[in-house]
DNA sequence: CAGGCATATGCTTCAAGCGGTATATTGTTA
DNA sequence: TAACAATATACCGCTTGAAGCATATGCCTG
């Protein structure tokens, strides 16, 4: 995989934090619209977008789609994969979107919205 | 040092050129423009992004401006440049771009024609 | 200070991408 | 099959940035 189009996923803040939840574990759409406080539209076209560059992989499950990172990521992409998880420390955003998702999986409401768990 | 600036400086396949060079040693325009084989302008732009946003650092010596990596990167920078060298030996184009380094460091020629060294 | 070398900047053109609104698609359920 | 829920896509306006050409700046040397 080409390491500029690794980077051109990653230098969108809306991308950066998508694939930065991605890190803990496969989310539809909704949960992102939920997690992330953004449209619909904005996260679709942006799960699109990494999907089309082989940066996540999407399965249907009924009425929902589930996006997860690659089984076999490319050497290149799983080594900036781990750089960001390294990096997550010093930005307060997107700790703040992990410690969401940590607190939300525990709840039913969550859990039962989508049903994808 | 905001996380989406560092992969909006890499997401450029001249800037990324640039930044691998750079790891090795501290360079002048000139010397990209004999090893990128790119036009003056083009490396200038490049190296003016660079530098507006903090990935690298210049100072005149006479007629040469010489670029070098920041003496004190950010954590985040830190990591994501040597996240960036340990994928080069994956881009041929990159792995080619050192080794040409190497190759032209040890001619008179390329030390003379700039005398930064 | 004139001329030359190394480098930077302004301007233009063009393409890509972001966000939003509206609408289409796909699957589920009654 | 109709209605609905979840998601995707088309289109639009706007901004950014890349490349190239021309020109400006800064420094050195005679």
């Amino acid at each position: 995989m080409d390491l500029v189009t690794i980077y051109e996923c990653l230098c969108d803040r809306t991308r950066l934090r998508i694939l930065n939840l991605l890190g803990t574990r496969p989310l539809c759409v909704c949960h992102f619209q939920e997690l992330l406080g953004e449209p619909q539209v904005k996260i679709s076209k942006h799960l699109a977008y990494l999907r089309k560059r082989g940066l996540v992989e999407a399965t249907r499950e009924g009425n929902w789609m589930i996006y997860r990172l690659p089984e076999k990521p490319s050497a290149e992409l799983a080594k900036n994969l781990a750089c960001l998880q390294d990096c997550v420390q010093g930005d307060k955003g997107l700790k703040k979107d992990l410690q969401q998702l940590q607190r939300r999986s525990k709840t039913m409401a969550f859990a039962d919205a989508c049903g994808c768990d």
